[in-house]
DNA sequence: GTCCTTGCAAAACGTTTGCAGTTCA
DNA sequence: TGAACTGCAAACGTTTTGCAAGGAC
């Protein structure tokens, strides 16, 4: 699931386009997926490979993307969004000072004394959050507004 | 650390200023905490209360106690920023279709059965993330860019 | 009196939209 | 051919900024 061939694979069988521009983005998103890329860098990378690409068409494609599982966005404070192609569930190790996020396999069950023996990365700050539907929604799971 | 006296403490204690407008906004923190207002509804609510109140200076007062550790900034995908008065580590879980978010408490280990379990809540996705020091900057922490 | 805080207006920022033209299947 | 995709420009909503006036201590 990581590879170009697997995610051009995923377009296929879902009936979505490969076009130029997203084989540019997918390409960008493989080669640089440790860094976790924001829309102006994948942006810029892929224009270099496919030079008729637009900035919304990049967040078109990422949003396409994210709809279909095959990224998923990540939301910072006074960051851009990034997106993260690995598909499964983990931790991100974001770090304060470089902006570098480090992917941790998400156990049912974990300890955070672990991530940091295994990883040498201090916690000094945790933000966990599950999405779902809470005891009223769980019957009726239309996507609605916040209230 | 959750009534108003010492929320108005804790500002005295670090040497900021206790205007109509700071105490207005943390009525509004006080009262609605359980919603995890963002800004608008702050200021709204608190102009109310205070109506010599604009939306800058919310802004700058919600930035104000965060930095402060008063209170924690909550990002989200398609919604603007929420407050989260609570300033232990917990998760908060959050309503796919009401945006209701449940504060659930953190223990060091966890088992995230254990959380479907006690709050009825059903887990579709999940956003963890600890933000610290990776080991290449964990001797230098000051603050930079990410990279 | 001093520095912090405030309000206003404008700008910045990342992101989305409408629409006409183009391209992939 | 036709639906999906693209580019452009303009709009959007949230958040930040610069600066002069005001208020807390």
């Amino acid at each position: 699931m990581l590879t170009k061939e697997s995610i051009i694979q995923q377009l296929r069988e879902r009936g979505l386009k490969v076009t130029p521009q997203r084989l540019a983005i997918i390409d960008v998103l493989v080669e640089k997926k440790h860094l976790h890329p924001g829309a102006s860098l994948i942006y810029e990378e892929a224009k270099k490979k496919s030079s008729r690409l637009s900035l919304s068409t990049t967040y078109a494609t990422l949003n396409e993307f994210a709809r279909h599982g095959i990224l998923r966005t990540l939301q910072f404070d006074r960051m851009e969004n990034r997106f993260d192609l690995n598909p499964e569930e983990h931790i991100n190790l974001i770090c304060e000072k470089c902006g570098k996020i480090i992917d941790y396999k998400l156990p049912a069950t974990f300890d955070r004394n672990e991530v940091t023996e295994k990883t040498g990365f201090l916690i000094t700050d945790a933000r966990l959050e599950y999405y779902g539907y809470c005891g009223a929604c769980i019957h009726d799971k239309r996507h609605g507004g916040p209230s």
